[in-house]
DNA sequence: CTATTTTCTACAGCCGCTGTAGGATCAAGT
DNA sequence: ACTTGATCCTACAGCGGCTGTAGAAAATAG
């Protein structure tokens, strides 16, 4: 398994290049190895990491609970009780997301069930929106 | 029903008061009456769409779809079709955070059941997250 | 051996806020 | 009526999380 360059990191992770230098930068990603001629290099681990991070921040994760989930990871003598903590501080936003946009799911269904290339003022998506939301 | 101030319209929509004249400055909220000595005054309608505005957003509207929402509204003789679009593209949209969401629930709570105070070496947090996401 | 693509660093800019400075206004208590 | 403290005003700077650009070096494709 010879390493990738940052370019096709950045397609197998779908991350842009900027994004992970980035990310280096601010040290969520950790630094690479790089060639005789100065090019990043990068493993299945980098991938693996920078996935996870494209993941998180996808679903909408915070920036500070992916840093304490991947610090915690690479501290492995800590104890779990802390990722314990995150995980259920997690488990509590997702939820609520989750309400949120089931709500949203059903209330969009029922909009685009009774909205049919009317005029906006007998449609009733906008109100819809506005009352459920 | 009297007009309220920006601060108590802050607080009924939980939304920050610079936040406020922030979406006046961006055109999402209309531009308000003012007091006699410049405060600006609003009305039900701002606190209704403000609410809307701050759920969306909240749920992870992009800003430019709520736009596109407010500016139908605005103008009831446009047709259905563009906020159906909208609509559809938004249930997609949340569909893809629900299966995404919903999986994360599932690890997460597999993981706090999996979890007991042990050491990070010897539990599935991180893993499952790796494995998962 | 060109030509195109990729990579490098360094830095500026964008979006969506958020905070600060410095001053005016208002509401409540005495 | 007067003080005190909260709220409001404008204007502008700063921040987080990227994103894009410039200018140069290096890799790959034809």
């Amino acid at each position: 398994m010879k390493p990738m360059t940052i370019g096709e990191l950045s397609r197998l992770a779908n991350v842009k290049v900027t994004t992970i230098r980035y990310y280096e930068s601010i040290r969520l990603m950790p630094t690479p190895d790089r060639s005789p001629t100065g090019r990043r290099l990068y493993g299945a681990e980098a991938l693996h990491r920078l996935s996870f991070i494209r993941q998180a921040r996808d679903i909408g994760f915070p920036m500070q609970s992916i840093r304490n989930l991947i610090d915690v990871q690479t501290r492995p003598d800590s104890d779990c009780g802390s990722v314990d903590a995150i995980a259920r501080q997690q488990l509590t936003e997702v939820q609520r997301r989750l309400s949120k946009l089931t709500a949203l799911e059903s209330e969009l269904k029922r909009m685009l069930g009774a909205c049919h290339g009317g005029q906006v003022d007998n449609c009733q998506v906008l109100a819809a929106l506005n009352d459920r939301i």
